[in-house]
DNA sequence: AATTGGGACAACCGCCTAGTT
DNA sequence: CAACTAGGCGGTTGTCCCAAT
């Protein structure tokens, strides 16, 4: 289910993630928050990239990630946002606690759009001649989303309310409609817990545990051993806490053929 | 019991955007 | 204003697991 770990020809490590490394970057986080995401593992002590610490940290050690099934009202409201705002993971992950936005992405890839597909089949193999050919279309360019296809969407997909009004939660979520009135998405999560310390006292603290377990390890390039090199080790100590979620607005695109599955969606919810 | 094919999901990659210089 | 950097996002891949054959 995961890769093999194993190491890239610069010497960081790539592959699934061992306890040790989840443990070192979980102890320097809560510690030190995420100052600066390229220059994290240095000091941590982890033979990483920092978006590969990042995304580790956001989908699986963040304090509230929420794992396992997923319950009825999120299965509605996934596929209700989705509806909404197409793939844009990260903003339906903002409206479900505790779910991030790989793993909503992959939940839908896996369950969702199996299920679109096969009402989508059934569909096509009882009649309706007249749309076979939207529907090669659709299967054949999983990505496209043409004129056509978004025309039918709006024509024939269910009103909103099937949901909604099945659902006192997904009403409750979905009529908060204020960015910053959650915080869950990863990068509202990111935001609120990563406020790092005073940059002197980052800096500090930082230094202060060259000589511990989260200290770089002795092969581990220190920054400003490197600065000549003119690539990211720059400025280390960077706020963290712009919040880019609420600042894109978003066009509604719907790819996959996914406007044909949403018109078949109430009958998924059982 | 062995093989195989699909499901599931963790992780990587490349691109985009915002901020900074 | 252009170039650069870091962070973030969405798409895709790699591999384990398990049911079907």
């Amino acid at each position: 289910m995961v890769r093999a770990p194993f190491y890239d020809k610069t010497g960081v490590k790539k592959g699934s993630w061992s306890v040790e490394e989840d443990d070192k970057l979980r102890a320097y986080i809560q510690t030190h928050g995420h100052w600066n995401w390229r220059q994290l593992p240095q000091y941590a002590g982890i033979s990483r990239c920092g978006k590969s610490c990042r995304l580790r940290w956001i989908n699986y050690l963040r304090p509230g990630v929420k794992r396992g099934d997923y319950t009825e009202e999120e299965k509605a409201l996934i596929i209700e946002l989705h509806q909404k705002l197409g793939n844009k993971w990260s903003l339906i992950a903002a409206k479900l606690p505790g779910r991030t936005d790989n793993e909503i992405k992959n939940y839908w890839h896996t369950h969702i759009k199996k299920k679109g597909k096969r009402h989508e089949f059934n569909r096509t193999s009882s009649s309706q001649g007249e749309l076979r050919d939207h529907q090669e279309q659709s299967s054949d360019h999983e990505h496209s989303s043409s004129p056509s296809e978004s025309s039918i969407s709006q024509s024939n997909c269910p009103s909103d309310h099937n949901i909604l009004e099945s659902s006192p939660f997904l009403s409750a979520v979905l009529n908060n409609s204020s960015p910053s009135s959650t915080c869950t998405s990863t990068t509202e999560y990111s935001s609120t817990l990563s406020s790092p310390p005073p940059v002197s006292t980052a800096f500090m603290n930082c230094h202060a545990d060259q000589g511990t377990d989260l200290a770089p390890s002795s092969e581990t390039i220190i920054p400003d051993q490197d600065l000549s090199t003119g690539d990211f080790w720059t400025e280390p100590f960077l706020r963290d806490d712009m919040d880019s979620s609420s600042s894109s607005s978003y066009i509604s695109f719907y790819d996959d053929g996914m406007d044909l599955f949403y018109q078949f969606m109430p009958t998924l919810q059982e």
